[in-house]
Parts: C-alpha cells; sequence; structure tokens
DNA sequence: GTCATCATGTAAGCCGTTACATGATTGC
DNA sequence: GCAATCATGTAACGGCTTACATGATGAC
C-alpha cells in the first residue's frame, strides 16, 4: 500500500521522503496519511529490493542544468561532494525510481486486494496500467460493491434495527454512497470501452 | 475498534464468538470484517478487564427462564455441566456484557479518534451517546469533512494532474462523495437539534 | 536567540492478519 | 463416510503508529 504510493509518485517525478509524505496524504484527501516511523523504513527496503535508488537532486528549479541522464557515478560523485551545508535543512535524499522499481508497480497494480485505500491508490496510478488492466480493475471493483450491495439487502431487518434510527440512517447512507461508487466506475468503465473501441478501430 | 464493535453488539444482546464476527462484518458491508485471530483474544482481552463476562447461552429462545441476575457460580455450574454433546458443535462460549463494559463503551463512543471506520462503529451505536455526546460526534466529523474538502481544493493541480483524466475523475469523485457525507451529517444534525429542543419544551 | 519548518532516521509497541490445530454437528 | 459449517483458540508475522533523537535553515 504505502510502496504502491511511494512507486506512482516517484513513476512521475523524483522526490525526497519529506515531500513524497506530502503527496501521499493530499492523495487522497489525509485519508492515505502516513507518518514518517512508516515511510523512511519502506524507502529503505525499496532500495534495498533495488526498486528505488538515491539520485541527486534537481530539485530547485534550476541548480545545475543536467541533461537529461547523468550517468550514476557523476550523480554519486556530486552528492557527496557536500554532505552538510547546503541551501536546504538536513541533507536530502532523492529518491528515483529504478527499471526494477516499474516493474514492481505495475505487479503492485496487477495485485488483486482491493480495499478502500488499495483501491484508490491503483485509480490515482492506473494511468501505468495498459487498458485492459484498468477495465479488469474498474469490473472487480464495481463486482465487489454489487456484492456488498447484496449483502446489505439480506441482512438488514435484524432485532433492533427498525426501531434504531441511527443504524437505519446509516445503512441508507451506506447504500447511497455505494451505488454512487458504481454509477462512477460505470462511466469509467463506459469511457474506457470507448477508448478501447477507437483504439481497435485506428489500428484496421 | 474491535472492542468498540464488540462491546457495542453485546449491550442489545448476549452473543458467542463466532456469532459475533458476522454481525460485525455485517455492521458494515463487509468493511469492518475482523479475523478469528483478532476476535477472540479480544474477547479474552475484555474478560480480564471485567468488561464483559461468559454467561450460559440463553440462546434459543427459551432454555431456562433465568430471571435476571443468576449469579457466577450458578452459571459456570450449568456451563461446565455439558462440555461437548449439546445441540450444537464445540461448546460455545456465550458473552454478556458487564457494567463495567458499559462504561468502557462509554469511554469508546467519547473518544476523538474519527477515521472512516470508527465513525461508522460510532454512529451504528450512537443511540448509546447522550443527545450531547451524538450531536458532538456528528459535528465533529463535519469539521473534519470540510476540511478534507478544503485540503482538497488548495492541493489540486499539481504538475500532471490537470493531464491524467483519472486522477482528475478521482478527485472529483472523492469530492462528491464528500459533500454527500456531508449533507447526511447535516441533515442527522438537524434532526438531533430538533428532538433536543422538543426535550427542552417538553422540560419546561 | 528562539520558534516553526524542513529533513531523516530508530525503537517499542498496537492492532490486525494468515496459517495452523482441534473438534463437534448436520446434511447428503 | 465425507464435506460443509459451526465453534474456539494459538503462534508467527506484517504494517503502521507514537515517541524519541538529531540537526540545519529561515523568519521574526
Amino acid at each position: 500500500m504505502l510502496e504502491l504510493a511511494i512507486l506512482g509518485l516517484l513513476r512521475e517525478q523524483e522526490l525526497h521522503g519529506y515531500e513524497l509524505k506530502k503527496r501521499i496524504a493530499d492523495l487522497g484527501g489525509n485519508r492515505l496519511a502516513i507518518s514518517f516511523g512508516s515511510l523512511y523504513p519502506a524507502l529503505a527496503r525499496l532500495e534495498a529490493l533495488g526498486s528505488v535508488k538515491a539520485v541527486e537532486a534537481h530539485v530547485a528549479p534550476v541548480s545545475i542544468p543536467m541533461t537529461g541522464s547523468l550517468a550514476g557515478e557523476a550523480a554519486a560523485f556530486l552528492r557527496k561532494r557536500r554532505p552538510p551545508v547546503e541551501r536546504t535543512g538536513r541533507a536530502r535524499k532523492v529518491y528515483g525510481i529504478t527499471e526494477r522499481g516499474e516493474q514492481h508497480l505495475n505487479d503492485l497494480l496487477a495485485d488483486p486486494s482491493l480495499d478502500d485505500k488499495a483501491f484508490h491508490l491503483k485509480v490515482a496510478f492506473c494511468r501505468y496500467l495498459p487498458p485492459a488492466g484498468r477495465l479488469e480493475l474498474f469490473e472487480r471493483r464495481r463486482a465487489q460493491l454489487t456484492g456488498q450491495l447484496a449483502g446489505a439487502h439480506t441482512s438488514t431487518r435484524r432485532r433492533g434495527e427498525q426501531r434504531d434510527s441511527y443504524l437505519r440512517s446509516l445503512r441508507e447512507h451506506d447504500t447511497e454512497s455505494i451505488q454512487h461508487d458504481i454509477a462512477w466506475l460505470d462511466r469509467l468503465i463506459a469511457s474506457e470501452r470507448a477508448d478501447h473501441g477507437q483504439a481497435q478501430e485506428e489500428k484496421s
């Protein structure tokens, strides 16, 4: 979950831990906020796995031109030349995603777990999935939600349930929320299929 | 969280572990499902704390009349008299809430944490809260959600954000969902205030 | 000169999970 | 007789949190 968020964000741009934390938090209106105590060890883990590696910061708009790719040795040299005292607080470690990391991200996006948080993240990064993978993701989630809706129907009306207006209101609101989610998924699915159809046409 | 669910359910009726698990799961359309590996230790913990105690099952509509309180010794005796071979699978341990447990439940309902799951459970059992506590619960949640909405406004429009239609759609849908939640809370709050007003009138 | 913010990390602990072990009852 | 379901528990492990430790920079 955390790793999905990290890799997804790094895939777009190199970032250091502190910044990653902020981005992850606002990736889901604070619902996905995580602590440093889990972020830094996660980064270390990903680095050990080779999914991520520390790189020189070309963070400030222009610090050293750096025309695109500047291989590992040079980057490492530059990083070591200024351990303390720069222009920033305690030395930042800027991370970038590796090729292995991109594969790792693909794996995480494909994995079948679909709890609320995981699904949110997967949608946030589903642009990195092939169209078929996206469609499958949306449809799996849809099936899951319709299942929950069916469950709500049959489970309703236990003793008490009827008398307690709060519980009744809660269930009603839940049902509406799920239906709202399903309607949204249906729009996503429809537009995905439309794109797919278009792509097919262009091929022929 | 687990303890809140257990105490909330036991406050209404005595139940055994296996049944509790099912009830907890459908208290939130499977979003709150928990495993036995956390349920049974939690029950043991609550029993050790004196919030809950094992009682004789008067589970089948009428088994033994049991006029109200029948103290621990007798209950234990009855329970031990039939370890295997009854009418049920492996001997069930039926739990009931104690007075300490009711206090414990009140404490848990009052505690300030308000993540999605905790809030869901608190609403499910808010009938056990005094009217003022309910109102406070709803309003704290409302404030939290409006905060998230404000955050979404300012954080939008990072690089990429604009171009990625999935991320845009996700944020849009999130915003709608939160607004839907707030509207629901507003109805709850209004009706709570109406009840409160009525209660006040009746007093005078 | 002191406070807020930026920045990285470690250690202890909580709360939950999966996997395993056990066994009785019911229905086919 | 065998599988599904009911029923209770333990052990190992995972992922995240809080609290702590450290320190630099910039603003006032």
